[in-house]
DNA sequence: TGAAAGTTGTTATACTATAACATAACAACC
DNA sequence: GGTTGTTATGTTATAGTATAACAACTTTCA
């Protein structure tokens, strides 16, 4: 049953979403000295305007269309930037970049893939961090960062007939 | 604490590791039908000959410096292979290739990846598993794979210098 | 103002992966 | 044994992802 409280899928302005995105940013990157340019901003905004995970080539193609005459170090920097500053992550079995759905913080966020819509929710359950370090400790491991992308299906794409 | 009895630290005839994993992967092919060509079995030796994931490209060199003249298709497909038929992983964060340690069952492990000596151990904790899987369902998402990959030192490199 | 640091522009290239179609090897059957 | 359908490999070209290297410009701050 598909959770009809589910932003992603309740009717929304989505450019809400972006403007908050952006705003959270542009705090966080005051508070730090980090200096989040028109481009920067451009890029987030875009990377948040997808409900997908976006790919480099697909922003800077995107950027063009707007009168942009740039090329792909242009996009990997900003993206870095971001990716630096918590405000993006990359989903690596993707080659793609989502936004972070709450900036700030230091970590390693849990990635729900659905393999229907393609949209990614974003987890941070500390059990499942728990486990992984728990886990990798007891043969004497010392985990730093951890990549974690789950795919499957949606609560909402379970509800659709399978050959929607 | 390195753990000595670490098959990767432990001085050992790592061709031996080779043969059994090519003799195991030989009785899961007969098994189900599935052809281990000279090729295929070629690929496999060459992912479990190297100590760490390994690229696509530099097995096509390998099997270019054995005299072998062919292009990166024929690579892929016999990793496609491999990886069908669970003898290989692929890491997604590496985009490279590893052997799978305990072949034959259905599974996605979870991967260990030092950061340092870039080896791999591949965990297949269950409790890993399940804290993903119940906080998954949590929100209703129905999970069917997992990519696990766990950056940090493995217990050798720990006990090494920092600069060595 | 001028030096240092940070950002962006630009060109070229490296690395990873697959599409599309041709050929060859194999297996099973008549 | 030849025929046929299937699977595997060869071959060429190209798509997709990412970075190196160096030049030019902007911002900051002493």
């Amino acid at each position: 049953m598909p959770d009809i409280t589910d932003q992603r899928f309740t009717p929304h302005d989505h450019r809400r979403c972006i403007k908050a995105a952006v705003a959270e940013a542009t705090r966080i990157c005051n508070e730090r000295n980090g200096r989040l340019t028109e481009q920067r901003k451009r890029v987030l905004e875009l990377v948040w305007g997808s409900h997908q995970p976006i790919g480099a080539y697909t922003i800077l193609e995107q950027l063009r269309s707007e009168g942009f005459n740039g090329a792909p170090p242009t996009v990997y920097r900003a993206l870095e930037f971001l990716l630096d500053h918590g405000l993006i992550h990359r989903i690596e079995s993707l080659n793609a970049y989502t936004g972070c759905s709450h900036p700030g913080d230091e970590h390693t966020g849990q990635f729900l893939i659905c393999s229907r819509c393609h949209e990614v929710t974003e987890l941070d359950d500390p059990a499942v961090s728990r486990a992984i370090t728990h886990s990798s400790a007891s043969i004497g491991f010392a985990a730093t960062h951890q990549v974690i992308e789950i795919r499957g299906l949606c609560s909402h794409c379970q509800a659709l007939p399978h050959d929607q």
